[in-house]
DNA sequence: TGCCAGGCCGGGT
DNA sequence: ACCCGGCATGGC
């Protein structure tokens, strides 16, 4: 890859500027969102956090005291209401276990573990809990998701085979540890991803078009 | 109108 | 170790 991934973020930045991410009043909202926008759009998520907003419960100890049956009907805008319900229970249990329901407590614990100990929450894949660290927590975990392995598979810059491991690895180690420029990177790419770079690729007024090997995206199939 | 969204899990080869 | 169906609503 001749264009460091330095200059794809600049370029992106030029292009879009600063996200704002992630959108949340504050901490405990922004994991429930990472929670609840798995494979949904914002968009219905936003739909499902007003819900529960106007409960006040966008917080743990009263989120805590919420039957799952009521949980569920609070979600059903967002999508696949039950499996998440189960998994915002699933996620408060733990917090609660090993943190006592503070989210400072758990944010303030080495980084490498509190992420090994997300992954083993159910419901908590990796996107979700990079998601959670970096835009919860403020922690330095670089967040992959699709439009990262399609932005960075279609230009030829990783295997399209590579895993989400090592995508993460990729980021982390060619760029400076550095939280603001993490959580603008992914905003970024996701923006980028949503205009540009779909299923079915757009390409032309893409800001990384020129980037593109001579004959368009590889894998514009993915 | 069908396709898609800021994944992840569990069961089957 | 992979592969795949299921999960569900709303926007374009």
């Amino acid at each position: 890859m001749t264009t460091t991934l330095r200059e794809v973020y600049d370029r992106l930045f030029a292009a879009f500027g600063p996200q704002h991410w992630w959108p949340g009043d504050s901490p405990f909202e922004v994991m429930i969102g990472a929670v609840l926008t798995q494979n949904t759009s914002w968009k219905n998520v936003e739909k499902a956090i007003r819900n529960l907003r106007e409960r006040d419960l966008l917080d743990p100890h009263t989120l805590l005291e919420v039957p799952v049956e009521e949980l569920e009907e609070l979600l059903q805008p967002a999508g696949y209401f039950r499996i998440k319900a189960r998994r915002l229970r699933c996620l408060l249990e733990f917090l609660f276990a090993r943190y006592d329901g503070s989210l400072d407590a758990m944010f303030s614990t080495d980084l490498p573990a509190l992420r090994e100990a997300l992954l083993g929450v159910n419901g908590i894949g990796p996107e979700t809990a990079d998601s959670i660290l970096l835009y919860a927590g403020g922690l330095p975990t670089f967040v992959i998701d699709t439009y990262t392995h399609r932005v960075l598979a279609r230009h030829g810059w990783i295997e399209f085979d590579a895993d989400y491991h090592t995508l993460k690895g990729h980021f982390e180690s060619n760029l400076d540890e550095d939280v603001a420029l993490y959580n603008e990177y992914h905003a970024l790419l996701v923006r980028v991803g949503h205009l540009y770079c779909r299923k079915t690729p757009k390409c032309d007024a893409c800001p990384l078009a020129e980037l593109l090997p001579d004959g368009g995206p590889l894998e514009p199939d993915y």
